[in-house]
DNA sequence: CGAGTTGTTGACTTGGGTCAATCAAGGTGG
DNA sequence: CCACCTTGATTGACCCAAGTCAACAACTCG
């Protein structure tokens, strides 16, 4: 379980320009890939679900974005988290509620108009794949967040993400555990979790009593021991096995 | 808001032998609606979500369906409710996490294997289109559920599902109010929530003694007062939206 | 009719929300 | 380099919505 995650990130999941010839979504658009629209996005910027009144798609090169959503007279919710190589087609959010699309740092996407990229999936059979094995692995991800957010207590949410920061993100340190970012800051946390600021940072202080992990910088994490932690969630199994499965078609 | 309830149920989204000609999904099936196998379902029967270890593709044709995880250690969660024309590809469902589809009462589906399924888009433009389509309205409505998990309270997840509810079965009734039923029972409505049965049995009492709505048998319930209903739930806006827009592409 | 399921209600407990004070970390500009 | 301000994180005191447990009522079905 813990193996895999070194295994993971040296085959090139991670973001930054070395990478870009590697990740999993480069076959799939194989020469076509000049097609689509670079947008390059910083910490907190709003990228736009529509462009010129038209559907679109994006497509997650590097970096970390959360979708939310504000219904009228409720806190906003961070719907999704999401990671390189995901994908969101802009009518996945929902009308009347205030979605946006926020970069949690730096940040690049691919866009298209909607009706271009469904021309681009007819044509080549690899973009459908591709579209539709990112669409598969994001609804799974999305499930265990929505059973997390309906049965989990707050302690058991903090640790599922946890864990999922570092199966995405994390590299074997040589001291001994995992080492991984921390992409997004408390208040977002907070927003995915359903959780209240104030009591996400007393769960997170007490977690860090417990020894359970380790805070190294203000967005560096270190897991000494990941089935400590894998035991205090309850999605831990099922998380792993996504990370396995990753994008392969 | 309220007229167009009945003007959706008239144009057959309604399940039964009769409107099924109309529905949504048949002209993108068209001629090659014989290929898909249907299944029937009776009141609390899991209809696997493998066939002979390939994936699948189903397709609510008729009744009602709830998707649910139970990860281990913690009680199940119902992520999503399928309605007639909702789709469901067997990789959504988490590994390792119990994932079982269950139908609420009587209900038909279309069962395709995803390959077979894969082709099929390719050659029809049609499908393809039903079927992202499709997706793009459960996203939608994924992503309210996940807002009213994370920020409602009790009462607004419970206004929220009656109003969607309303919205998908409800008749205007001759007597004044929209006349809705109610598919599921009392303990998949709290797991789909969030909620205890018991917290479930009083916010419904509570709502009932306000006259917010009027329980007419086990199964069948009348809404007085629609508005009064959507002003308990901030995800009344989108919902309305998401219904109107309906399956079309 | 009885057994089993499903729903309701009351009494009590608690996890997490709210509010407010304090602390730390970056900027920014002089 | 420091003084200042802003934003984000932490912590304590208090409170309430929802969970838990238990008793019971109301259907359903053999």
């Amino acid at each position: 379980m813990v193996a895999n995650v070194k295994t993971r990130n040296a085959s090139g999941l991670r973001s930054g320009a070395a990478s870009s010839s590697m990740d999993p979504s480069a076959d799939a658009f194989g020469d076509i890939s000049a097609r689509p629209c670079t947008v390059r996005t910083h910490r907190g910027q709003d990228v736009p679900l529509r462009f010129k009144v038209s559907e679109i798609v994006l497509i997650v090169r590097s970096g970390f974005l959360t979708l939310q959503v504000a219904p009228p007279e409720a806190p906003r919710q961070v719907v999704a988290l999401l990671f390189p190589g995901d994908v969101l087609r802009s009518s996945f959010a929902p009308p009347q509620a205030e979605s946006k699309l926020i970069s949690a740092g730096v940040a690049a996407l691919w866009r298209m108009r909607w009706s271009a990229f469904e021309a681009l999936a007819a044509e080549d059979a690899r973009v459908e794949r591709f579209f539709q094995a990112a669409l598969a692995n994001q609804m799974a991800r999305q499930a265990i967040h929505i059973a997390a957010l309906g049965q989990f207590n707050g302690e058991q949410r903090v640790a599922t993400l946890l864990i999922e920061l570092a199966l995405r993100t994390g590299i074997s340190s040589p001291a001994g555990g995992i080492v991984f970012d921390l992409p997004f800051c408390r208040n977002d946390v907070a927003a995915y979790l359903g959780l209240n600021a104030d009591t996400l940072s007393r769960i997170v202080s007490r977690l860090r009593g417990n020894g359970a992990f380790s805070q190294l910088k203000r967005n560096r994490a270190l897991l000494r021991d990941f089935r400590a932690l894998a035991a205090l969630s309850p999605a831990a199994q099922s998380l792993s096995e996504i990370a396995r499965e990753g994008y392969s078609c």
